[in-house]
DNA sequence: TATCACTAATTAGACGCCTAACAATTACTC
DNA sequence: GAGTAATTGTTAGGCGTCTAATTAGTGATA
């Protein structure tokens, strides 16, 4: 079927750097006290605008309890603001406060410059190439997620990316 | 240069993709209290033998406090005994136990057969092209984390793959 | 209207990872 | 040989993530 020391290696890889590209980027965003899951929360408010923490956790594809750790740390700093719904007193609607919209966009910024740097020298076709295959195995992830776990089995809405 | 938005697209879906890798993976072996890491950790020793921690740490590429703390959780699990070295009191070479060479065996089935699910779809060129490419990617964050925190500049020894 | 099921957010507890700081030991240097 | 520098493992403290369980609020129904 398939070489077991190729997908090793491959696995191993992406293990490695998913590590330590979340090392780099903290270690230029740590004097402000973010770090990159931060970064990924506030730049999707900046674009998506207010969600509740469902819809965030749904976003991110994280869980309802990540989101909520996350929220405390980014409010105690003020970037953002939970606010009461009307008509449901069991949501909160989050919003970026104005030093929030401030700082996703340095943020944002960072992270494409720091992107460019990363991958000079990768092309575009090679980027592409590369992305479907990471999001062909994403799908695979997912689905054997859903079935090892999910019994239920609900419908399985789809991904879409978060970040911009 | 290049797409910003295909840019953000392949690091967003590898952080998802590398996030829920873990769960998955989690959700097989919590029963018998282990994790990704342990594994990668555990089939390491197993195809490398005895080693001490700070050569754990290098081939896992994670830092050493992070090697602590999974050796002593693994070490509880009586997988693996840390060991006196003769000649260096410092030192203290780790190996598997009887147990630990059981569990990784078994690990190492799991871990082989799981990424043959995962990457069922994607052929050998594909994943070569990808892995070629992460590899490339995992070099430019390297060195830019060598250029950002490693002021000293020492040269660099070079990664390579650690689970088998 | 009282109950029962569902949903949103939270808390509790665990693990993985990091940086900073430390203790013990060894190596180097004068 | 004494003092300093480097190395090894560790502790302390922080963040991100997960699952399981809890709390509060909504809705549906008998």
């Amino acid at each position: 079927m398939s070489d077991p020391s190729l997908n090793a290696a491959f696995f191993d890889t992406m293990i490695v750097m998913n590590r330590k590209l979340r090392t780099l980027y903290d270690a230029h965003v740590r004097t402000r006290g973010l770090t990159l899951s931060r970064a990924r929360l506030l730049i999707m408010l900046a674009d998506d605008g207010g969600k509740t923490q469902t819809e965030i956790a749904a976003t991110l594809e994280i869980e309802q309890p990540s989101v909520v750790s996350l929220l405390d740390g980014v409010e105690r700093k003020g970037l953002v603001a939970r606010h009461q719904v009307e008509g449901d007193r069991r949501l909160k609607r989050v919003e970026l406060t104005e030093a929030g919209r401030a700082e996703a966009l340095i943020l944002k910024n960072f992270a494409r410059d720091l992107r460019e740097t990363i991958l000079d020298g990768i092309d575009n076709a090679q980027l592409i190439a590369a992305t479907r295959v990471l999001d062909h195995v994403l799908g695979g992830i997912t689905s054997e997620l859903e079935r090892v776990s999910g019994a239920g089995g609900q419908p399985s809405s789809r991904r879409q990316a978060a970040a911009s």
